[in-house]
RNA sequence: GCCCAGGUAGCUCAGUUGGUAGAGCAGCGGACUGAAAAUCCGCGUGUCGGUGGUUCGAUUCCGCCCCUGGGCA
């Protein structure tokens, strides 16, 4: 355990299944570190299987920031995220102690690294009303709309209703264009972090591989009880937890509509989709980070 | 054995009144500023089952054969 690391923060990102989790574990355990979630799922309370967090038996290794600290009938975003986030890992470095920022989702760690441009919250009723207003006006109006109060979102499609929506509720909600805000300097979020990075990249095929064997321990091990219980709770449809990959499949399985073979081969389809999606991101988005295959080559970037 | 319906992209199928074919899904690539496990965009050559025949030209029409369903025996 060195006691002055020339780093205090090291990010571990990287695809589904890569195994970030355990690199997290043994670097902490070399370092000193404690674990800190970037994982958009992971947050929320509800689903412990589903979204593979640590097992208690793994939290116990390792103090573990921001694992199910937000209840699935709210809703967290990067912005949050990151402002939950920040105070965590300062006050890790502050400790003398090396944080280890581990998780999946790219926006997260950009976030942190980058920040994000200053933009006032948007209500939960202008929210509502972007919803209706599309409805309203149907996919090509409503981007006429507003591109027509904000000509650079001409750039999204008429189909991409998310991005279209909250261009139009930060219109609706501020009065000005949602590009005028992301023009603004973005605000760095851990000004004396001295952080070290790592993509865990395995080959296309260990990863789906695993991946899939996953899914498949998953559903045997709890995530239809996990999922079952979470669907009990009734909540909006359109709130992130329900997105969860796994949730679609099990409540398909429960409802009758697919049999275990069926859920689980759709999960893993879903999976590995996934696992596309966000080598796509680091490979583009964050194509100066260091690479590894796998965890036992990542622990040597940090030795 | 006979009759019927099929055999077209990895899968499910459409189509060509004869001028060598196209959708969905899968797959691959890409975008990504508070839903990011989200949201969106792009990419389709495949002996059109085989083999003869007719034809300038056959995946398309005709014969035979093979395979898969279903029916009759």
């Amino acid at each position: 355990m060195p006691d002055q690391l020339e780093f205090n923060v090291v990010f571990i990102a990287g695809p589904t299944a890569s195994g970030k989790s355990a690199l997290a574990l043994d670097l902490a355990d070399r370092l000193g570190g404690e674990i800190v979630n970037a994982d958009a799922m992971q947050v929320y309370r509800d689903l412990r299987i589903v979204t593979a967090r640590p097992s208690t038996a793994e939290e116990a290794r390792a103090p573990h920031h921001l694992y199910g600290v937000v209840d699935g009938a709210e809703r967290c975003s990067a912005g949050r995220w990151a402002r939950m986030a920040a105070p965590i890992i300062d006050d890790i470095g502050a400790r003398g102690r090396c944080a280890i920022v581990v998780g999946g989702t790219g926006l997260y760690f950009r976030a942190l690294e980058e920040g994000l441009s200053p933009i006032p919250d948007t209500p939960a009723p202008i929210r509502a009303k972007a919803q209706a207003r599309l409805a309203e006006l149907g996919a090509a109006a409503f981007r006429d709309e507003v591109v027509a109060r904000d000509p650079d979102m001409a750039r999204l499609a008429a189909n991409d209703a998310q991005r279209l929506t909250r261009a139009w509720e930060v219109f609706e909600a501020t009065g000005k264009p949602l590009s005028q805000f992301q023009a603004l300097p973005r605000q760095p979020v851990l000004p004396h972090a001295r952080a070290r990075r790592v993509v865990v990249e395995p080959d296309r095929e260990t990863l789906y591989r695993r991946s899939d064997q996953r899914a498949a321990e998953m559903l045997e091990s709890g995530a239809v009880e996990e999922v079952k219980a979470l669907l009990a709770r009734d909540l909006d449809s359109t709130l992130p937890v329900m997105k969860a990959l796994g949730v679609a499949e099990v409540t398909a399985l429960l409802k009758g509509d697919l049999d275990r073979e069926g859920a689980l081969a759709n999960l893993q389809q879903a999976t590995r989709q996934f696992a596309k999606r966000q080598l796509t991101w680091f490979r583009n988005q964050a194509p100066n980070w260091p690479r590894a295959e796998d965890s036992e080559r990542a622990l040597k970037l940090f030795s």
